[in-house]
DNA sequence: CAGTGGTCTAGACCACCAA
DNA sequence: TGGTGGTCTAGACCACTGC
């Protein structure tokens, strides 16, 4: 299926071998290759990928049908396009789209960027639930990364990571701790790994004693409990964390439509 | 600026008076027509809108330009396109979307639709931070209910809801007892309110005594705090709700992206 | 000024659905 | 079979950016 364009390329396509008639239109599939080629870092985030044009010329499709492809790739905030510019691979580093995933904010007011404390960062064999988030097999190398994350110097989060330790070799709590910015935007420098999108299941605990002294408040204290799965392309999960949030001065902000 | 479009439409228009350019782009001119149409009420949920070409005819512009205008109508929600069928409003009573705002979900399996207990519904006076969020005056009638959600006989939601009382005339108990399905489902077929987008503001508290019995546990115990504000069309607040989850065996459920 | 993305059009054809 | 949305094209023009 996923073999190249056909020069002179066909709407209707793609009959599996199953029978099923599986129609896939023009655009989805230069979508894919748009796709393939961000995983294959052909194109790094930050940088510009071709032109409408030039990419038209290579898939040997119209500007139009290129377009419907790019427009959904921005749509999922893989790309983002700038008028007159280009369009430009998405990164965790640029300014207006920071700690995008970071839905915790302060009650009133505007405060800057968290302080990182890093508590403890070391390579641990998986746990049967680890590797099962992360699609690894029980006992492989994981880092495990525990960090505080404080706004105006007072504590907010209390965080456990867990990332693949194939993947992220070398990470350091000297790394973790020299790095500014998000630590997303770290991992896509240094790992060459980005997060795309991530799941977050939600809940209300009590605080331990450990937790409590760590974020400075009561034991048994009501936190919010965050466990994210971070994916990269493709649906590969590359990240576990899960976050205690301190909520009496800030809140889970959420939008639905 | 709102007015009818030309009959030879131009893409570049709408020069404000304040002297900055206001570039609007024909479809955005298009869709806001027809969003005025969906607000003033002359499609109404369910109800299929007319066709593409019928639309271009309307607005003297091609079906392409209707095309792109609905299709951000499309990705916000306001319709669904069915291929084949035509364009439709969107409805909370559908069966694939119901619920669309409800993210608790049991930690593991599938369970049928949540049992509803309406304890109070009463007309009050607004409060002041009520009258601040539903964008009415202090003392002004709103319409307060009171409920839990069972999931299985279990309960597991506490909520407060307060609504306007000059649009929400006549709701009662009795009818919110009588009504099956989705509670905004209801809203749209009595009062003609349809929610399209809503803001939650989550938080882990400790429950009172009394929220406990109700709920059925431990006085004390960590709950999710869930505050919602919902808008109709234009982005006016029409309900505030104050819910109160049990996350011990159900979780909030979030995407990022 | 040239190059990029953004808009608009008109027409052809395809896939889906209902009568 | 006719109507609906869905795809694809080709070309023209507009708006923004940087040289």
């Amino acid at each position: 299926m996923a073999t190249s364009i056909p020069s002179a390329p066909t709407a209707t396509s793609a009959e599996t071998a199953s029978g099923t008639p599986a129609f896939s239109p023009l655009y989805q599939q230069i979508k894919d290759l748009i796709l393939q080629s961000l995983e294959a870092g052909e194109w790094k985030p930050g940088e510009a990928i071709p032109s409408e044009m030039e990419l038209a010329a290579r898939f040997r499709v119209s500007q139009g049908t290129v377009r419907k492809a790019i427009d959904e790739l921005a749509a999922e905030n893989l790309v983002a396009r700038r008028q007159g510019k280009g369009t430009f691979v998405s990164t965790h580093a640029e300014q207006h789209v920071r700690y995008r995933f970071l839905r915790l904010v302060p009650d009133s007011g505007d405060e800057g960027p968290a302080q990182r404390s890093i508590l403890d960062c070391r390579r641990v064999r998986a746990s049967a639930e680890v590797a099962r988030a992360l699609a690894l097999r029980t006992g492989d190398a994981v880092v495990q990364v525990r960090r505080v994350l404080s706004f105006g110097g007072v504590p907010a989060i209390l965080e456990d990571m867990w990332l693949p330790g194939s993947t992220f070799k070398g990470l350091g709590i000297e790394r973790l701790a020299a790095h500014q910015g998000p630590t997303y935007a770290l991992f896509e420098v240094e790992f060459g790994v980005r997060m795309v999108r991530a799941e977050e299941k939600i809940r209300a605990v009590a605080t331990d004693a450990q937790q409590a002294q760590l974020l400075g408040v009561a034991p048994g204290a009501p936190l919010l409990s965050v466990e994210r799965l971070s994916y990269t392309y493709n649906d590969v999960p590359m990240e576990l964390r899960r976050g205690l949030y301190r909520t009496d001065t800030h809140h889970y902000r959420n939008a639905l439509s």
